[in-house]
DNA sequence: TAAGAGAACTTAATCGATTTAGTCGCGTAA
DNA sequence: TTACGCGACTAAATCGATTAAGTTCTCTTA
């Protein structure tokens, strides 16, 4: 086992000082030629790599941005961790990844622990049950401490910080006026309680596509489940309820997991994916696109969220301190992904 | 904004030395019960924390695990960060996350880049090109800096790390011997070459399984692909003419897309599943679980992959240092998810 | 020839913490 | 009265790097 090379090290080694190896290495003027070739040619053979504990130490700056999702298996912050990492890596930035599992200590745990040196800035998403809480004062404090914060997909109001969005109303409207174009006049929707943001946005897409076309909303036509990340048997129950009970030729589900369910209950009804009832949800994963049939769905584009989010907080970490403060809202376009379970629009 | 507290800007608003604030709120017997109190009193107060980055330079230790995998937009791996995240968190280790996007140059980028102070030791899963490739200095120079390594799922030979692995024969084996329990006799893999190892061995489970049984194994229904993460129209042309020309009654798969795509295909001929023909498939994810029919799965256990791969690195991180070098190979366990794509098994 | 310039280094401070090795004053014992 | 011990601190070294502020020594020039 060998140790690592250190300026200390390597200065006693070649009987220099400390700072004439750094310097050296930096290619300073203040060094002769013949000791700097000497001084790297040396680091280069033993392959001197600086300790980057100590260059955060000294730069006071660690070139980590802190992500913190309420969870990590799904496709969906999955993508926007790919982006981030792209974005990141491309900048010279490492990624430090903590989960909240949806649980509001383990959120304030994890960035104060982060917020202590390890990082230079935070992208997160904020769980739910800090949703419910409304208590922020964790992002405050790390905020207050001059530390920038992104956040996305799930924000909440009135924090100092830039925020990263999927565009989710105008998402949904993209989808349910496909269906409406493709022939679809009875539309219902599988969505959530209002409470859950993404829920409450992706409904109103949905009735200002019907309002757009001058089709008339109907309550009937809207089912609102309570959780949105998991399919209870209850909710299953009222998904078959909902299809069988309404005569709809057309269903917009709020993600894959209520959209799949609706394409069994549909099968099992006897029913024809697309020519008796079109299938569209917002989400576009694995399920969508490997169902049978395949569902057309509202792409979400993570990758590119992740990205943005990450160049917007690289961008406040390099630009001068004592800029001015301006925080701004970028919403992330969506894009409609046509597959098997919608009728083709016949354009003029 | 304002800045965080340090033993120095305690110290000097209490007007006493910095050795004096470390030691007090560190409950050293040297330092008087009162200064003691109010210095504690103080940094309680003004919420003060140590800085890790200067702890870490400290202590030559930064609590901190490097994962490296080729991919996150992948289940079982996310599943695997899931795990280890968990097991990261409840013994005070950070983790950091860098992908390798399957790519030698990054895999070697990425680890130098963590190895120089950043992380106290290693989990990774190696990239496809670095075994192709065969080329593992990193992986050396990293261990032979004391650095401990843990290789899971990829793992390559003549490494002194330890292995966590998937017993991908038994669980192969598993679940082909459950199909034919449950009355299949012409059972068809569709697997990867075999330079892939998962595939080599997943194809050697499903053999076993035939041979426990006495089954004569058949060349002809031993699809062997050249991609297992993704599905070409070639693949999908492949398995098509499989499934089409031989009179199966059961299909294995080596993961989820060969099964979902087979699925569709059997649906197609117009045969029933599991009537006609029954389906299994490695791996345990949304795809299986969601499908129509939902497909009974050889489940992998990703989470307690990633527990078990995190214990024993911070196992040996917390060891001592000198103690002999030994190195262990971890399987862990499958398990059968039965789902509709087979048929019960009637036992004695 | 002595001062000044400049080349080529070294010293030392700094980042924020820990810890070993002092220091200082006071009380007690020989 | 001196010395020793001890309580309660402080000073300084250390981790590994950077960098401002010295220090030498040589060479130039008035």
């Amino acid at each position: 086992m060998k140790r690592k090379l250190t300026l200390k090290s390597i200065a006693k080694e070649l009987g220099v000082s400390i700072s004439t190896v750094s310097k050296a290495l930096r290619d300073s003027p203040e060094i002769s030629e013949e000791t700097r070739e000497k001084i790297k040619a040396y680091a280069k053979l033993y392959n001197y790599k600086p300790n980057n504990i100590a260059l955060s130490l000294k730069n006071r700056k660690t070139n980590t941005i802190g992500v913190i999702i309420p969870q990590i298996v799904h496709h969906f912050f999955t993508t926007v961790i790919y982006g981030i990492e792209q974005e990141a890596r491309e900048n010279n930035y490492n990624v430090i990844i903590c989960l909240s599992n949806n649980a509001f200590d383990k959120e304030v745990l994890n960035m104060e622990l982060l917020a202590n040196g390890s990082t230079d800035g935070f992208i997160l998403s904020v769980s739910k049950e800090t949703m419910m809480k409304e208590d922020y004062h964790h992002l405050n404090e790390v905020i207050d401490q001059g530390m920038p914060v992104v956040m996305f997909d799930r924000v909440v109001e009135g924090i100092q910080c830039d925020r990263v969005l999927i565009d989710d109303k105008a998402g949904a409207k993209k989808g349910v006026s496909h269906m409406i174009r493709s022939g679809c006049r009875k539309i219902g929707i599988i969505t959530s309680e209002d409470y859950v943001s993404v829920g409450r946005l992706r409904t109103e897409g949905y009735l200002d596509a019907l309002d757009d076309f001058g089709i008339k909303a109907d309550d009937n036509l809207i089912l609102k489940l309570d959780n949105i990340d998991d399919l209870s048997d209850k909710s299953k129950k009222r998904i078959e309820d909902f299809i069988t009970n309404n005569d709809l030729d057309g269903v917009f589900t709020v993600n894959e997991l209520f959209a799949v369910h609706a394409s069994r209950v549909i099968n099992a009804l006897g029913k024809k994916i697309p020519d008796d009832i079109s299938l569209v949800c917002f989400t576009d994963g694995q399920l969508s696109e490997h169902a049978v049939p395949s569902l057309t769905a509202v792409s979400q584009h993570g990758e590119e969220m992740g990205r943005k989010a990450a160049s917007i907080l690289i961008n406040k970490l390099e630009s001068a301190e004592d800029e001015e403060e301006e925080y701004s809202t970028t919403y992330i376009d969506t894009s409609l992904v046509e597959r098997e379970s919608t009728k083709e629009v016949t354009r003029r």
